[in-house]
DNA sequence: AAAATAATTCGATCATTGTCGAACAAGCAA
DNA sequence: TTGCTTGTTCGACAATGATCGAATTATTTT
C-alpha cells in the first residue's frame, strides 16, 4: 500500500486547507477526529474531497463508526516512507498564527 | 526573503519535472548547473517555467553567467526554514529509478 | 416511522497549472 | 556584423483542481 511516490503526497500538502487538516490531527496526538471536528470555512462537499486527498496520498487513514468518519495521521507508515515529513510539518504547526 | 509559506514550497515540489530538477542538483553536490544541463523531455519553455517556480519558492537560486543561467540549491536557508526537506528530497532521489 | 446527524456523490463553474511554438533579448563566437 | 547559444516572455490551449449546492446514503436518535 504504500508505493505513494513524493508528487503525490507533495500535491497533498500543497493545499492550505490540507495543511491545516493535518496540523489539526498533529495537535491531536495520535486521537481521530471527525470530519467536522475540525475548523475550516469551506462547504461539506469540498471538506470530503480534501479528506480524500489526503487518503489517497497515504497520508491519513479513516474508519468509520457509525455516522462519523474517524480519521487520523499514518504516522508509522510516513515516518518510513518519508522520514522527517511529519517532522517538518509539526515546525510549520507551531508557527501557524491560525492555531489556538 | 525566507517568509515563503509551506504550501508555496509543496507545490513547488508537486510536480515531477521540478522534484527531477531538485534530485539533479542534490547529485552536483553544491556545483551551479546550467538549465539544459538537466535532462528533461520538455520544451524550453516549460523548462523556464519548472525553474521559475522553484526560485519563487526559495528552493534555488540563479546567477546569470554569460548566456547560462546558473542555478543550484539554496541548501544553508532550506535546511534553517524547513529542516529535513532537502534529506527527504535526497531519499527520494535515491529511489529514483531513472537517475544514472 | 420520522427526524436529525455525518459524510459522500454528482454536476457545474471558475481559477490554476503544465505545455507548447514563436518571437524576443542578451551575450559570445566566427 | 552575422550568426549561435541560452533563456525569457507571450499568447494559446487542454487538463487539472478547488469550490459549491443539491441530492443521496447510512446510521443514530426520538
Amino acid at each position: 500500500m504504500e508505493e505513494v511516490e513524493l508528487p503525490t503526497v507533495m500535491q497533498a500538502l500543497s493545499d492550505p486547507c490540507r495543511i491545516a487538516i493535518v496540523h489539526e490531527l498533529l495537535r491531536a496526538d495520535g486521537r481521530a477526529l471527525a470530519c467536522n471536528e475540525v475548523p475550516l470555512d469551506i462547504s461539506k462537499a469540498t471538506r470530503s474531497h480534501h479528506f480524500e486527498i489526503l487518503r489517497e496520498a497515504g497520508i491519513v487513514f479513516t474508519k468509520v463508526e457509525g455516522t462519523k468518519c474517524m480519521t487520523s495521521l499514518r504516522t508509522v507508515e510516513l515516518n518510513k516512507r518519508f522520514p522527517g515529513l511529519l517532522r517538518l510539518l509539526a515546525i510549520d504547526s507551531e508557527k501557524d498564527p491560525s492555531r489556538k
